[in-house]
DNA sequence: TGCCGACTTTATGTCTGACAAGATTGCCGC
DNA sequence: GCGGCAATCTTGTCAGACATAAAGTCGGCA
């Protein structure tokens, strides 16, 4: 046997949970189904009941899915799911890109990340300053085509957060970030390039520098909203023009429920 | 052998990935660490290596450990946890409360539930307004300090957030409440009970009636604070009263790594 | 002496086979 | 027809074994 295969050199049961999670999560297995059991899963994906059930643990500690003697294990509801787990998130985006959820996620983000900066403006410290600095000069360099500049701009973004010295807010928007980074992904094989945040991205900064407050909190809302506009643009496009060809991005994860 | 003895009929790995969970959270067994071998574990807790393996997969799933062949199992960054899993906020609250962390939680009610009740003032349907009213005429009559009324107060606050119709903020604020499930049950055990909130969640109620969302936000916001300064004051008083004594709620997870 | 490469060690990763426990289901008896 | 009991099926747990990969060590070479 041994079909192995699995992502890179990762361990069996990892990348088995991603596939039974984004078969979970995008469809193919809605909440309520009960997947199969354990022994016709392992001969099924040819491995050992060993590797199912540390698969199914780790789903179940996500809320997925909810595993009971002789019930079977069952997908739980989709308001059990822990969605804010970034694994999860990045699975959400395996499938076609669901346009509600998209919303969703920016709504949150336009919730979250002004008041964060706001936050961040008063309680950032030198060194705080100067790295984020560092990460928008990055930014113009390279500008947001390129990878360097992708990173750059994740990095500004992380010093913001961490600068709230709130946990919770750094967890959380860890989660975001996970997620931001496939929308980013659609919104840059549009057809026409968005137009270049630096300049917003810029007066982010200065406002935090100055302490602004206010100003910190608009600047970061109009750096959302504008990223959501292309984002929801780019993706309406994406939908028009592929009207039912996958993405090309990985093909594995081939929906194991036949 | 068979300690087992768990909590009440909950499969062992459950049981087993709390009390790891707890050791970890809670600061017995900190960030970098690396923890026994799961062969040492196993016999260590009474267990087969199976059950160990799959609590430490529930653990991975969370982000609070990462397991390489060799190097054994090592605790992640902190910034790396999971923190908005609802069980993980749970075993945060295990211990001491941590006072910053409460601190934090607060903070980001304060940003996420008064923009929620704003998206719920004008999203809301006449059903959701119904349960709303319902809940609160039952907070009305039980009163916060009855196991009933806190039971009406959490779904009143969960009726608004599904109200949002966003997945995430649903998801979020259930994290959320799983923590303050935690700070209420300090609050409540303060020497002076706090004032009745509930002309607050009157308020509340009747701006997300008229559709007054600016209404709704700052009567959120009002309800948060006042809880923030129970909390606070309650927990102030407890360190200061017990200033040494273990919490009388559940006498497990007696720190594993003697 | 200092660095690089092969080897040994060791812990995780995976497999196999088996038994226990519990819930569901259906059957049997009342 | 209904309720209780038993068969049965699935998860839960155990035991032992081998594969694999990486960390640490040792030796050789420049």
């Amino acid at each position: 046997m041994k079909m192995a295969g699995g992502k890179r050199g990762q361990p069996v049961h990892i990348t088995l949970a991603k596939q039974l999670g984004v078969s979970i999560v995008t469809g193919p297995n809605g909440p309520g189904t009960v997947l199969p059991g354990e022994i016709e899963l392992a001969e099924r994906h040819g491995v050992s009941r060993s590797v199912i059930r540390e698969s199914l643990r780790m789903l179940s500690a996500k809320g997925l899915v909810e595993s009971k003697p002789k019930a079977g294990t069952k997908v739980r509801e989709r308001s059990d799911w822990n969605l804010l787990d970034p694994q999860l998130l990045g699975w959400m985006f395996e499938g076609a890109p669901p346009l509600g959820f998209v919303h969703s996620l920016f709504q949150l983000r336009l919730i979250v990340e002004p008041a964060a900066a706001e936050l961040a403006a008063t309680k950032r410290s030198a060194d705080q300053l100067s790295r984020m600095g560092h990460a928008l000069e990055e930014m113009r360099l390279h500008g947001l085509a390129t990878e360097a500049g992708r990173t750059a701009d994740q990095n500004f973004h992380a010093v913001i957060l961490q600068a709230t010295a709130n946990e919770l807010l750094v967890s959380l928007s860890a989660s975001i970030a996970a997620a931001v980074r496939w929308t980013t992904f659609f919104k840059y094989r549009g057809a026409k390039h968005p137009r270049d945040p630096w300049p917003e991205h810029k007066a982010l900064f200065e406002a935090i520098a100055d302490a602004d407050a206010v100003g910190a909190r608009e600047a970061t809302a109009v750096l959302v909203k504008q990223a959501q506009r292309d984002t929801e643009l780019a993706l309406e496009e994406e939908l028009r023009r592929a009207n039912g060809t996958a993405r090309p991005t990985e093909p594995s994860t081939p929906a194991l429920t036949d």
